[in-house]
DNA sequence: AACGCATATGACAACGCTGCCATCATACCC
DNA sequence: GGGTATGATGGCAGCGTTGTCATATGCGTT
């Protein structure tokens, strides 16, 4: 019942070569290859013909040949070990944007980051697909085993939001102090003064610049920065739960809670359901990262969104444009506030 | 303050090439390829002393000079559209497992389904780097251009899931008939007898093949198929929120919804909300996917998994054994019921 | 001892492209 | 007018592997 037309599988279907456009055109195969390669030293004239036989022919440069025959592999590694699948899924999207723009190829690894044999992985990785750069993700990018791999092959690289810093290292990410000082100006603009925060993993520079942002923005606002209203969370969903009852049990419990990422935010949304409290009636609360759990939890988490999209985008252009031996780079871009259901001004408020 | 050691930099990190292994094994470059590539007519003796030197060098074949000399290209094409986050990144897992172990590279490309040329440039794609097979998944699977294209270039491929049936095409599948059988079976033991059903987007097989489920369930269990239980969705959050709203005005409401996916029993979930009713207590939600929401909505969902992951290394292997001249093939996996807190017998139950 | 046959190994071209160098024409300078 | 920079183009080797074919070796048969 199901069948294949025989036709359909007996053609073989040779793609056009450098040698066919050559002969099309009237040209030596290296001046394809010159047109093809955006190089110069070609007549407006040659290059239209050329350009026209590539069209006609459906012409793309066989990317083994390129990559045998060239430095140039026109491939793109993105490494990643078992991170939230919306978060990869955002920044694939962003990174395949900008290759299929500029011709490039993208080829997904994952790896084990705890396995103590990735150093050696990543190098034989990369040098043996001469890969252009890679795309580093969390938890990979924290790795220094892979960091030191990829200097030693001489490969470029960019890690998208980072959680340490590492020497040596080009990254993407958001200026996480400000986004965290926003989002505690907004709690505060609402009219909330004891606001919670949950603080995220030690040791992730995030986390700490994110803390800090919230510090400052209290001090800026003259509000105390209360011990009990800061507790200590991992950024897991479970540590959440627990930070969220100990901020709940408070004599004086916050009017709105600050978690340092949408897990840790969403398990205060379930853990105050056991303390009959309405949300955001009577307990606002914020997360950051705006990670898929934020919109499908009840309500709608207000949080900070990272433009992870665009952070994927902007990584590639950087691996395209720098060498390897470009210095370490640092790049910024602008974090969003998204302000969703949980939040409101504190009960009691006019 | 960031700094690299030049020493990173300056090396020129040749990994070691097929001559490397053969002069520090004794033998030809042509016998170190037979052993790399597993072929017969190699003497023990022989094997053994290339497979040292292997190790000892790390060496690992480059893939362009591979894929230019050969057939073969050892390269492995995941194509797709804008699908569900959590999905595409399970499947991905699965397929770079697989990869590794066979020694493949994976490529993936995002595509867009509803653009008119998508034949030509998936054929481009396929026939450029001369892919060892695609594999495709909504909704760039259900796409007869897409599947064309790729039968005109000679290429492998099988769709994981797919929705609609389509000729000549090899898939990988669950059981979604019997899934649903099972999850209406399960409802039914708990004590309910007023099943709302949610269906799919109809012209989708799967939908077609839960519904049916459903419904021979019913009839197994000498139930009647009432008309007003079964309403219309179409897979979307919306459909399930306007579906919901109808089952749950009915005068005699059903003791127990089955939503047709997850994104829809997600939405009964808010819905019911309004209605005040308390879930699982005065009504049970089931899904189906086992997707992300299934798991962070509140309470956790009753649903059916597919296992994704698993399907994704059957449908590599199939790639890998396969050659694009065998017919297409269907090959289906289990599902598995995944009972949570959304489902509890009904109410006044014993 | 001569032959056939299977098994083990190597020599060499080819894959499609780019890098390097050579060539040729043109334009400019003193 | 001879010399020299500059732009446009082509010839050819070589990238690291595999496919094809040739060769060598060992063994059983007659």
């Amino acid at each position: 019942m199901i069948t294949v037309k025989p036709s359909d599988r007996t053609a073989a279907p040779k793609p056009a070569s450098i040698y066919d456009v050559a002969k099309r055109a009237g040209v030596s195969i290296k001046t394809v290859s010159r047109v093809v390669n955006r190089q110069s030293n070609v007549s407006d004239a040659t290059r239209e013909k050329v350009m026209e036989a590539v069209d006609a022919l459906s012409y793309r440069p066989n990317i083994f040949a390129r990559g045998l025959a060239s430095e140039r592999s026109f491939l793109i590694g993105l490494l990643y070990d078992n991170p939230s699948a919306g978060y990869i899924a955002a920044m694939q999207v962003g990174v395949l944007t900008r290759c299929r723009e500029e011709g490039y190829h993208l080829i997904v690894e994952s790896l084990d980051a705890a396995n103590p044999n990735i150093g050696r992985q990543v190098h034989s990785l990369v040098t043996e697909s001469s890969l252009h750069g890679v795309i580093l993700t969390a938890p990979l990018c924290d790795s220094q085993a892979v960091i030191d791999a990829l200097n030693r092959a001489n490969c470029p690289f960019v890690r998208i939001a980072p959680e340490k810093h590492l020497p040596g290292a080009s990254d993407v990410r958001i200026d996480d102090f400000k986004a965290a000082y926003d989002m505690t100006a907004y709690l505060i603009g609402l009219g909330h003064r004891r606001i919670g925060f949950i603080k995220g993993h030690p040791g992730h520079g995030a986390a700490q610049a994110r803390f800090a942002g919230y510090r400052s923005a209290l001090e800026h606002a003259g509000l105390p920065l209360e011990e009990e209203l800061c507790v200590q969370g991992f950024f897991s969903y479970q540590s959440g739960l627990e930070a969220g009852e100990k901020l709940l049990t408070l004599k004086n419990r916050p009017t709105a809670i600050f978690a340092g990422n949408d897990d840790m935010a969403a398990a205060v949304l379930a853990c105050s359901q056991r303390f009959n409290l309405k949300i955001p009636h009577d307990l606002s609360v914020a997360g950051f990262d705006d990670s898929l759990v934020a919109q499908v939890v009840s309500p709608r988490l207000t949080t900070c969104r990272q433009p992870i999209r665009e952070m994927a985008e902007a990584a590639v252009s950087m691996l395209i444009q720098r060498s390897a031996n470009d210095g370490p780079v640092e790049r910024q871009l602008d974090h969003e506030l998204v302000v969703r259901e949980s939040t409101v001004p504190p009960p009691g408020a006019t």
